[in-house]
DNA sequence: TATTGTTATACTCTATAACTATA
DNA sequence: TATAGTTATAGAGTATAACAATA
């Protein structure tokens, strides 16, 4: 029996347990991107929305909650903010009445382009203790941890 | 010039930021791990606290709450949820009156075992699409992001 | 005066339920 | 009847301020 599978005790530091320091890594890039967001007015969910909103075909709200994983109750708060910023525009869809059209402005999308080179440099301040090669294998492993 | 570098649209899906990946393991991780504990009674939350708890001489409250990172008022309310369960006691410091002393108790420290089978059940499940190797490179670039 | 634990309170985040308008 | 968006409300989680006991 080698050492590793009968170690007694493979705990002893309470911050060796994955759920700790997936935690941690997490709070760190977290907070490195708000404040990298925060001269531009938007924090990380903020731009999460911004992201699903550049990528996509002019979407109506729900479709954006959904693909974000939010409320749609959340969602109008959200929007509130943003197009109280100048940042999105929300209109009835001509076909379905019931639907807002959500759109980024045109400052919307400075903004987010703005925001991509802030999100940038805080990845990259996250990411500077480690490798380019262990960068790709670490994105790649989270990847396929996340998947379905 | 290679066409990695010179991409002009690196994040066409918003699902590829390491924001949003390292956010969503981190969820993944956490379901799994209070879906486990759930039978004994406990959540991620009180788990932390059992590990800080099991691994040091007996602590004020104090103490506890530094090392979790948490406010020591709700170091309070998340200790009369253990106590009332009989996971913990708390006592006066007969060195210092103003301080608790934070012990497990027997029942506690049963709990803290089953609760290290459970959370390494579902570790191994949340890890279970990748290799051994990959895993170890995944906790020391965790490890590595995480310190200081 | 400073510190530990406690309590009361407030704030943030998010979801559930009910309402309006459209289909 | 069902759906999209909105509003009001409530719940979880956590922090700030004030207080009691002790140092």
């Amino acid at each position: 029996m080698g050492s590793v599978s009968t170690d007694p005790n493979p705990t002893a530091d309470p911050r060796e347990v994955l759920a700790y320091l997936l935690k941690h890594a997490n709070l760190k890039l977290t907070a490195l991107m708000d404040a990298a967001l925060e001269p531009l007015g938007i924090d990380g969910k903020d731009f999460g929305a911004l992201r699903v909103l550049a990528h996509r075909e002019p979407s109506s709200q729900l479709q954006v909650a959904q693909t974000l994983g939010i409320d749609r109750t959340t969602m109008v708060a959200l929007l509130d903010v943003l197009e109280r910023k100048g940042i999105v525009t929300r209109r009835p869809d001509p076909a379905d009445r019931r639907r807002n059209v959500v759109e980024l402005t045109e400052q919307g999308m400075r903004t987010y382009e703005a925001a991509q080179v802030a999100y940038g440099k805080a990845e990259s301040a996250f990411l500077a203790a480690i490798s380019p090669a262990a960068t790709d294998q670490f994105r790649q492993t989270l990847r396929t941890l996340v998947e379905k």
